[in-house]
DNA sequence: CGTACTTTGACAATCATTCTCAACAAGCCG
DNA sequence: CGGCTTGTTGAGAATGATTGTCAAAGTACG
């Protein structure tokens, strides 16, 4: 099988199951309310542990992946790999991060969002989705 | 550690090591330009096997990492984070990728070069790189 | 309280990628 | 041609993130 298969290809939860509240969800949720920067899984998970709250790394996983596909959590890549995660804003964005630091800004770009849909478009294709993320040395970290 | 400790800091390849020209190192780069599309290095290692030319698995990571770089080979993250390469013209540039065949068309766009690097002037961030990828069905997947 | 179903967590299992290290090939010198 | 020094290879072990397994625990609700 070729890589090339498993781009993509999303199945979308509409409403699927009712997701249940609990101890270990709101404790995953109020851990990314108390950072601002992107935090790996394995971050959360021992955030989590030194506070009164543990949960196990694998939940942390399932319910991240959750609130990703909620809409709730934006996920992105570092370069090596490895999944990052961080409580979003609504609307549509990228991200402006810092790396040595992660400071994250989030940007918008009308423009950029439009460009791209029109070159999709110009090349024939369709449901079109983007990432863009900037990377970059922030003012405190030059020093 | 914070994953965001290894956001970036790339090392660059200032004509380091003399590297040596092997038949295992062109075998790999006869197999990238026998492909149009992004393959993962197991691909190559594929096919690599099934020619005549079979080139150790480990052997395929590090040329396909040397030749990235080198600035020869682009290499991006599928959603599930695979590494997958792609031989790739000088100039900078972005990939219009299809989600179900991997058909992939290389395009420029100046106007989002100059406005990732205002935006992060603007909040103070220097040594700018940025990264996107357009994701879309083609023409003839969409059948 | 009792049944039906979701969730959890310890741990095993995957899987891509990197590391280790002994066997090898290449360039160079006399 | 031998020998030397050093970059290269590959088989397999090691790593590390992520996901699967499955029995035990939690929750909804009649």
């Amino acid at each position: 099988m070729t890589s090339t298969e498993k781009l993509g290809t999303e199945r979308m939860n509409t409403e699927r199951t009712p997701l249940r509240p609990t101890r270990q969800r709101t404790a995953v949720a109020q851990a990314l309310a108390s950072v601002d920067d992107f935090r790996s899984a394995q971050d959360i998970h021992d955030l989590l542990s030194r506070a009164e709250t543990p949960v196990g790394l694998a939940t942390v996983y399932r319910t991240l992946n959750a609130l990703v596909e909620a809409g709730e959590v934006d996920m992105l890549r570092t370069e090596d790999g490895e999944a990052i995660y961080r409580r979003c804003s609504e609307t549509h964005h990228h991200h402006l991060v810092c790396r040595s630091c992660g400071a994250t800004i989030e940007v918008e770009g009308p423009a950029v969002e439009r460009w791209t849909t029109a070159i999709a478009a110009e090349h024939g294709y369709s449901e079109v989705s983007h990432a863009l993320e900037i990377f970059g040395t922030c003012g405190s970290c030059r020093s």
